[in-house]
RNA sequence: GGGCUCGUAGCUCAGGGGUAGAGCACACGCUUGAUAAGCGUGGGGUCGGAGGUUCGAAACCUCCCGGGCCCA
């Protein structure tokens, strides 16, 4: 007789496959439909609200997996915030100008781009970028992020413009604005400065000079064996045409530099490159002597002569001199490079730089005056070898950057920029001290972001381009003042909030200020021309916290937190920090949370020509969203994030793991009803009692995973909580109880009312993460009253005292341990074919004295917990010579056997009272009752 | 080249001056009631390398190698 057909077996019809690339967007739909966000925000009205102020993405291009990485990462603060009894609030954001859509505009508009007005061009830009932003969107949602997706903030609406115009209008009324001088990228063809991404490098050849420079300071007072000596220092270059330029000459502070004697004449240059200079200047086999050796430092503050100007040329030192070439002692012309620029700064020197836009030298340059830069590199060597300056000259080809338009070389030059000053108003001093107040996780973050602040340079805010937003200022026809008043400020902000900032690349300069104007510098101009200078796009997205929290009256500043990657500490987290600094005296954030950035399989950063890029689209398509969402959560992303065929294999296995338990689960409540079937605490099994307490366990080291954000730390102890726990040892021991027992049995109910308490609980636990799961079992999951409609509207479960009992949990702890070591020894017997099926055997067991009473106790459990059919306490000497002794345990010896009696046709447990019915002449005694 | 940072089993992660851990993967078994499932047992690591401090180092220090982000 076939007794399946009286069990209770699970049943379900939640299916095993999830097949998430096609259920999840039917799911999206619903939520949709439902407007999960705004229902989440309605049960959350009245809590404290806890806002994660979104970094805005960039409005170009799909999706990669760093975006998806960041975004999946907010969603699960998002939700753990919320579900931890906070007003969780994400409003998402794009930064929309820039040069990149610029660029893409040109791009698409070909040779139109040449006839179509500013004002067209950036309609053009405002399409394209508006054109991202919803394909963004759509990818963005398809992850499974909840948030105001139908207002969003983007930094091109209007009033976003009218705010960027307002908050650097405040800045340069506080004074932190001022107009000066930086070497930029030019092209003397095209007659503009270039940005970073328009130069290209290519191969140029150009005479490289040694030049020597004469002492005017006495280095005798210093050096006493120089004393009476002709002194130079020697130079070298690949740009002679920077020599007019020259205001400096750098030595390493650590470096060594010798004085070497040749011909009469003393020269310095570093130790180690003599020979290699001696060659250079055609010197080879001539009589020289050192009379002096000595670390650069020693030089600093010495002057020398400009070989064809009358000018000093101060020694300074700097960290970027090298001994790769030339002489050590570097040629430095800060109007002309990036980093002369810099070290000229910090020694207090002029940006000089005497060409024009066509990059000839101005009248300033009295023997080269007109020429055009790079036809003056023979004349200017010329002149050198004139005056007896030029020790050395070879032509040599190098990179060199090139104009990506019309291909020509490029030169630096100093032009008049925008900056805000690190110094006037104390802005370094008091980004450090808020930075000092953050909370950063992790928190080397700090030091990061302190670091780079403490070094940095005054912020350049203006760019020579398009589209962005316009730096307002004006410039007075008659005094060529520029100028900027309260008043002015708000009416141009006014015409911005009404009309966007297009408004100042289509009106002459009158009509946008207020009729009647004056210059207020001179008191007597009345015409005006406009700047035409755009903002740093840092600018736009830094001052989010204005344009956003500030405006969006359910919105507050500080925000509670920032969360993007680590290279934002010189990004948003950087220029955000200076702009609210500088206007409100304090950070727009209390907390700073970085994630590290996404590589391959072997460390290695992701890259189109190494061919190792994974698209986010490739892994939705093929496992759905909810495995890129556990991959998110199970890599520690404070460190980089490595991707593989093989990291997904095994996410998409645990994924399984999960699933397949909980489907287990719900199959065994079938027949449960919550409301009517729940057993009281006091009277369930012991061993429910068990996981219940063990449950609590899990509950507490989650919830403070979720408040450190360890997301790791929660997977992990969920899955394990979930293979470990449940399905290896609780779930595999429960199935006698449940299938054998009445189905209304208090024994059945009971292990039906802890197995529900913990699908909930771990699904509530999940819910950040499987997003997509969470609901669907949620779903699946027995009515009960006051259930809610989605899980999302839960909160996470608390840990229940009443369900925890340490001594409980130390019992049962020491039992498994045995069953541990039991195991073993039923697993040789496996070996030695004494049985198949754990329940084929009987195990007699001899313990060591501490564990009697236990076992004594719990004789039956320890059955249970074995799944196997019989299990006898004997002592030591009744158990055959080759029993099993376990090492972890000592005094615990171990004997497998043939478990006793026949196999019961039904619970397949081997006893000795079978055939006590003989209508049912194969089962047995237990299973008759149950039977009835 | 500089600043910050990471390197524990094939993979993902714990641990943290006192006998190297988990899960998965792998191997070998079991399994008529979770079956494109479930269970058991087992093998596997000079904790990136080399020095040093210490009675004792995977952990603390120094250097080196490799990776990442940001600068130059």
């Amino acid at each position: 007789m076939d007794y399946k057909e009286s069990l209770n077996l699970p049943k379900t019809d939640f299916p095993m496959k999830a097949n998430l690339a096609a259920r999840e967007p039917v799911m999206l739909a619903k939520w949709e439909e439902m407007k999960i966000y705004h229902q989440i925000r309605a049960v959350s009205k009245g809590r404290e609200v806890y806002i994660l102020h979104d970094g805005p993405p960039y409005a170009n291009g799909n999706i990669h997996l760093g975006t998806a990485l960041n975004k999946i990462i907010k969603d699960m603060v998002i939700k753990a915030k919320n579900m931890s009894g906070y007003d969780s609030i994400y409003v998402p954001g794009w930064d929309c100008h820039g040069l990149p859509i610029e660029h893409q505009v040109d791009k698409e508009l070909g040779d139109k781009k040449y006839e179509i007005s500013q004002a067209d061009k950036r309609r053009f830009c405002r399409a394209y970028a508006e054109r991202f932003v919803d394909l963004q969107r759509d990818q963005f949602k398809r992850l499974g992020v909840f948030g105001e997706w139908e207002n969003p903030y983007l930094t091109m609406t209007y009033d976003y413009e009218a705010v960027t115009v307002a908050e650097f209008g405040k800045l340069f009324l506080n004074g932190d604005v001022y107009k000066g001088k930086k070497p930029v990228y030019w092209c003397a063809t095209c007659k503009t400065a270039l940005a970073e991404a328009e130069v290209e490098y290519g191969d140029h050849t150009t005479p490289s000079i040694y030049v020597k420079f004469a002492m005017i300071s006495d280095i005798a007072a210093v050096r006493p064996k120089l004393a009476g000596e002709k002194v130079s220092v020697v130079i070298w270059t690949t740009t002679p045409w920077t020599i007019p330029a020259n205001l400096a000459i750098a030595f390493h502070e650590e470096f060594l530099y010798v004085a070497v004697k040749v011909e009469g004449e003393v020269l310095i240059l570093a130790k180690d490159l003599l020979d290699y200079c001696l060659d250079a200047f055609g010197w080879q086999g001539k009589p020289y002597e050192i009379l002096d050796e000595f670390p650069g430092a020693v030089m600093e503050g010495m002057k020398t002569r400009h070989p064809l100007i009358d000018r000093e040329s101060v020694l300074i030192l700097a960290p970027f001199v090298t001994l790769e070439a030339g002489t050590g002692c570097v040629h430095i012309a800060p109007g002309h490079g990036q980093e002369d620029y810099e070290i000229g700064m910090k020694y207090g020197l002029d940006n000089y730089a005497p060409v024009d836009e066509d990059g000839c030298f101005t009248k300033d340059v009295d023997d080269f005056a007109g020429l055009f830069v790079f036809d003056a590199n023979d004349p200017v060597n010329n002149k050198l070898k004139e005056v007896g300056a030029l020790l050395g000259l070879v032509n040599i080809k190098h990179s060199y950057p090139h104009c990506w338009r019309c291909k020509k070389p490029i030169i630096f030059r100093s032009t008049e920029q925008w900056f805000i000053s690190m110094e006037k108003n104390s802005l370094r001093k008091k980004a450090l001290e808020a930075i000092s107040q953050g909370e950063w996780i992790p928190a080397w973050g700090k030091d990061r972001i302190y670091g780079m602040v403490e070094n940095r340079p005054d912020w350049c805010i203006s760019r020579q381009r398009l589209w962005g937003v316009p730096i307002t200022m004006f410039y007075c026809n008659d005094c060529q003042h520029e100028f900027l008043t309260k008043e002015i400020l708000d009416h141009i902000v006014a015409l911005v909030r009404e009309h966007g900032a297009d408004i100042w690349f289509e009106r002459e300069a009158k009509d946008l200020l207020p009729p009647g104007t004056v210059c207020p510098v001179c008191k007597k101009g009345h015409e005006f021309k406009k700047e035409t200078n755009i903002l740093d796009v840092w600018f736009d997205s830094g001052v989010s916290h204005a344009a956003v929290l500030e405006t969006r009256p359910y919105l507050h500043s500080p925000a509670d937190m920032y969360l993007e990657g680590s290279d934002q500490h010189r990004g948003w987290f950087h220029s955000s920090l200076l702009e609210c600094v500088g206007t409100r005296g304090r950070a727009p954030y209390k907390t700073v949370l970085t994630h590290g950035f996404v590589v391959d399989g072997e460390g290695k950063k992701m890259s189109k020509s190494v061919g190792n890029v994974i698209e986010p689209e490739e892994i939705i398509s093929e496992y759905g969203a909810e495995i890129l969402r556990l991959w998110v959560a199970a890599e520690d992303y404070t460190d980089d994030i490595r991707i593989s065929k093989e990291i997904l294999t095994r996410l998409v296995e645990a994924y399984r793991r999960i699933r397949n338990t909980s489907r287990y689960i719900l199959g065994n409540l079938s027949d449960f009803n919550p409301d009517e079937d729940r057993i009281a605490y006091e009277d369930m099994e012991e061993m429910d009692r068990w996981v219940l307490n063990r449950l609590q366990e899990i509950i507490r080291r989650v919830r403070e995973a979720y408040d450190k954000y360890q997301f790791h730390m929660v997977y992990y102890t969920l899955y394990n909580f979930c293979t470990v726990d449940l399905s290896a040892l609780y779930l595999d021991v429960l199935k006698d109880r449940l299938y054998t027992s009445k189905a209304a049995s208090r024994q059945r109910r009971s292990a039906q009312t802890a197995m529900a308490i913990i699908l909930e609980t771990m699904m509530r636990l999940l819910t950040p993460i499987l997003t997509f799961t969470a609901e669907e079992v949620w779903n699946a999951m027995p009515a009960y009253a006051g259930k809610p409609a989605s899980i999302h509207l839960t909160q996470f479960p608390e840990v229940n005292p009443a369900y925890e009992d340490e001594a409980l949990g130390e019992k049962w702890r020491s039992l498994i341990d045995v069953k541990g070591e039991i195991s073993r020894a039923i697993e040789t017997a496996r070996k030695n074919k004494v049985i198949g099926h754990s329940l084929d055997a009987a195990v007699a067991i001899a313990l060591p004295e501490k564990l009697k009473k236990l076992v004594a106790g719990h004789r039956e459990d320890l059955r249970t917990l074995q799944i196997v059919s019989q299990l006898d306490v004997v002592d030591k000497g009744a158990l055959a010579a080759d029993s099993y002794e376990s090492k972890e345990i000592e005094g615990l010896y171990v004997g497998v056997a043939k478990a006793r009696g026949q196999k019961c046709n039904r619970c397949w447990i081997y006893s000795e009272d079978l055939g006590k019915d003989p209508e049912h002449p194969t089962i047995c005694g237990r299973c008759l009752t149950n039977l009835k």
